[in-house]
RNA sequence: UGGCCCGUCGUCUAAUGGCAGGACACCGGUCUUUGGAACCGGUAGUGGUGGUUCGAAUCCACCCGGGCCAACCA
């Protein structure tokens, strides 16, 4: 156990305790500042949502701040539309900026400023190549690329040629500021990156105020040292990106503390088009009815929809934030709807596909008023309002079967099935029509049932909803399905979503086009609703029991037409519940996975007796180098090393340097070797094994202690972690971490008795059969001793007190 | 001659060398005037092979699988 970590940082996510530590290191002098800064070239999506509350969540938890930032560098795509929607759903998912609104265009003066100042330090120049030169120049994955003709223009050229590009003298692609770094570099990204280009195009800000804009990795990271943001959160896509983020602003002369990036995977939803690539085709060629279409995965349609925004906020929660890439299943957003809603939608009845209940023993033109509580008791809710129950009512059709399926519950001819908040009726005849189809059902009702009154203690096994017929009022309900047909085809549209030129957009946009689901939208004309929903506040969510949660659609319902969107279904534990719903109203299909199966693994290569697997590079390495091969020669034959261990202290020179001191410290080829490939190169953290703060003979006087028995190797461990953080004689720093073994029996056994006396439960199930519990019987004494006690006496004592 | 990143129950995620845990989903059961909710219980996981270690999901190597990068987009 790692002495500095700490309780508290358990269960948070990995940007948090980043945060965290930053806060305890003091590196930002307390400061917190994140920000989220939207491009305004379309609406936000489910997916933003989930980095909004990412940004302003950490701002708000660790007392910091949050920046709304508008990333508008891109006249041709960007309006005030956007940054309008971008701010109003920023505000109703519930986050707060204060003063703290910017906008990209406002520095565009400093940036130039800045670009000024990287041309006169040599690191940025003006390439008067067209673009595709620039393109062709920078090389493939496996080929470097070509150095511009123009990288060496003097710093006066330069200066001159960036000042005219301002001042608007060349027309588009004329010429293109670039950095200048390495034509060379393994990151594409690094290779000579394009700063600015030269757009004769209005800003919806800016005007014409300027024709050469700055681009994303030049201006962003700007933007976030103007701000003094201290945490750069973006997604994993931007990774890449990293690099130049801190090359620009290093160049620039930002220096420590600065900005940081951190990326995350960003969330991925399965039946959602999560890009707004892809939204706006949908919402241009009409196949939904604009950003705030309820199918879609924008907030705007989430709020449409009628999806609360605690449930958004709830449903990040539960997602989380990780940087592995993967889909989270539509399920949860589901769940995250469900709980929010069942806590605050009042229950009312409605019928969306009516077949009419006549009760015959109903006097004609007889009404009586129920009083129907809004809330079931284990909600806890206070309220009611009136029903009025008659002769003639509609009910659900799919409540009735002539030929019920078995564990059908509702009613049947000849049964009885409760009326929910009313009586008992008994089916006494089923009337078809000349179709054959049923038309309606002649019951009697029981009086004596009547809600709230149970004289026999009567059971009937269905309750159903119903709404009275002389009192309904007709209403449109509008039903939601996936927006496109099938996931794999959904993926395809990921992949052709890739860096591609216009035409092939299209040709994207196209078959995005071809999968939208014909039956995404059922829209229900038939809907019954019980009277007391149109005096109601036409923004209170519903759940109309036994169909769903439901508002009324602030587009379409407002004033006295009764349009409602079913925000979602209820879980239901019965199969034939589909029954109940419209034709039409496709569930999504059945579960596929993005993640392919993993195939059997080829077992050629492995396994025991097989050749190890040694690295390609250090075998073409050795093949260069004959001083190398022999140094495999001689690791593998006299000292006796294993091939792969020789193998990877013979990739590099300075490998075979490192192991040789510590060798001349500690003669024991075996065990040095051992710390060598093992334990150092997990300290290295990027560097290389020359760039470490101690030497080779550093790490065989610490091997020397551990041999000796001075420190357990377990400490030996920390040690070493302490000498590549910040270097140091291994002995001093046993010294100083206070690691010196502890193997005395006596002392040790105290110790262990000690924890055994805390873990009673555990010592119980131990000895119940559960052996890998020694794990933490050891690692509690570990931890009581800062990891100085010897394991090996440790687990003996341990198994002289738990196996007698 | 590629570089970087990611692989834990069906899904999302925790465990930061020491008990593989939680949530969703699913399956039982209790309860119920919603086939809802609530409550109780259950199934189920460290991609593979080696190595280091008293001890590996965690460190090392190789392999397998997935993602990102060659816009004058962001």
């Amino acid at each position: 156990m790692n002495e500095t970590s700490d309780a508290g940082a358990a269960g948070m996510d990995f940007i948090r305790q980043r945060v965290r530590a930053d806060l305890a290191s003091g590196r930002y002098d307390g400061r917190v500042v994140t920000r989220f800064p939207p491009e305004p070239n379309g609406y936000l999506h489910v997916g933003h949502a989930t980095g909004i509350c990412l940004n302003f969540g950490i701002a708000a938890e660790f007392g910091g701040r949050c920046h709304l930032r508008f990333d508008d560098t891109n006249p041709e795509k960007e309006n005030e539309e956007f940054a309008r929607s971008i701010q109003e759903d920023v505000r109703w998912l519930g986050f707060d900026w204060g003063e703290h609104l910017y906008y990209a265009s406002d520095y565009f003066e400093r940036m130039y400023e800045c670009a000024v100042t990287l041309i006169r330090k040599g690191l940025a120049y003006v390439d008067s190549q067209p673009l595709e030169a620039i393109r062709e120049g920078r090389g493939t994955v496996n080929e470097p690329g070509r150095l511009s003709p123009y990288r060496d223009r003097g710093v006066e050229e330069n200066l001159d040629l960036f000042r005219r590009m301002r001042e608007g003298e060349f027309g588009d692609g004329a010429h293109v500021l670039r950095g200048r770094i390495d034509m060379g570099h393994p990151n594409m990204l690094m290779r000579d990156p394009v700063l600015y280009r030269i757009r004769h195009a209005s800003h919806y800000r800016q005007g014409d105020a300027w024709c050469i804009y700055p681009l994303y990795d030049y201006a962003h990271c700007l933007e976030d040292a103007f701000e003094a943001v201290t945490h750069s959160i973006c997604t994993i896509e931007f990774e890449n990106n990293r690099e130049v983020y801190d090359w620009v602003l290093e160049s620039v002369g930002f220096g420590e503390p600065r900005p940081h990036q951190h990326e995350w995977a960003g969330l991925d939803l399965e039946n959602a088009v999560l890009s707004k690539r892809a939204i706006g085709p949908l919402v241009q060629a009409g196949v939904v009815s604009g950003w705030d279409d309820p199918r879609l995965a924008t907030i705007s349609g989430y709020r449409r929809r009628g999806i609360p925004p605690e449930a958004i906020r709830l449903f990040a929660k539960i997602v989380g934030v990780t940087r592995s890439g993967a889909r989270t299943e539509e399920a949860k957003l589901d769940f995250a709807i469900r709980e929010v809603l069942n806590a605050e939608a009042p229950r009312v009845m409605a019928v969306l596909d009516p077949l009419k209940l006549v009760i015959t023993n109903w006097p004609e033109g007889a009404e009586e008023e129920l009083e129907a509580p809004y809330f079931p008791p284990d909600v806890g809710r206070e309220g009611s309002r009136v029903v009025p129950f008659g002769r003639e009512l509609w009910i659900e059709r799919s409540d009735f079967a002539e030929h019920p399926p078995e564990g059908f519950r509702r009613l049947v001819p000849g049964g009885e099935v409760r009326l929910r908040h009313a009586y008992v009726v008994r089916c006494d005849e089923v009337v078809h029509d000349e179709l054959g189809e049923v038309a309606e059902l002649r019951c009697t009702y029981d009086a004596r049932t009547r809600s709230g009154t149970s004289p026999d203690g009567r059971k009937v096994k269905g309750t159903i909803h119903w709404v009275a017929a002389g009192h309904a009022r007709d209403a449109e309900v509008r039903l939601f399905a996936p927006l496109l047909l099938s996931e794999e085809e959904a993926a395809e549209a990921r992949d052709a979503d890739a860096p591609l030129g216009a035409s092939v957009a299209d040709e994207a946009a196209v078959s995005l086009l071809s999968r939208v689901n014909p039956a995404s939208l059922t829209v229900v004309r038939t809907a019954k609703v019980e009277p007391s929903v149109a005096s109601d506040d036409p923004a209170t969510r519903y759940q109309f029991e036994r169909n769903g949660y439901f508002w009324r659609d602030p587009v379409d319902g407002r004033g006295e037409a009764l349009v409602f969107n079913r925000i979602v279904g209820l879980k239901s534990g019965y199969d034939g519940a589909r029954a109940a719903e419209p034709a039409g109203a496709d569930r999504p299909a059945a579960d596929r996975h993005r993640k392919a199966p993993r195939d059997s693994q080829p077992s050629s290569g492995s396994g025991p007796g097989a050749r190890p697997q040694l690295g390609d590079a250090r075998i073409r390495a050795r093949a260069e180098d004959p001083a190398l091969a022999r140094r495999f020669e001689l690791y593998t034959g006299e000292l006796g090393l294993p091939e792969e261990q020789a193998d990877l202290l013979t990739g590099t020179p300075a490998a075979g340097d490192f192991f040789e001191a510590a060798l001349a410290v500690h003669d024991d080829a075996a065990t040095v070797a051992g710390w060598v490939v093992s334990d150092v190169r997990g300290v290295l953290d990027g560097r290389g094994i020359s760039e470490l703060p101690f030497d080779g003979a550093a790490l065989g006087r610490l091997v020397a202690l551990v041999a000796a028995g001075s420190v357990s190797r377990r400490a030996g461990k920390d040690v070493l972690a302490r000498m590549a953080a910040e270097g140091g004689d291994p002995a001093e720093l046993v010294e100083a971490m206070g690691l010196a073994s502890v193997s005395d029996a006596d002392e040790l056994a105290a110790i262990v008795d000690g924890v055994l006396a805390r873990w009673p439960d555990k010592v119980r199930e131990y000895r119940e059969g559960r052996p890998q519990l020694v794990g933490l019987f050891v690692g509690e004494v570990m931890k009581a001793t800062r990891g100085a006690a010897d394991p090996q006496v440790v687990r003996t004592l341990l198994s002289q007190r738990l196996d007698s």
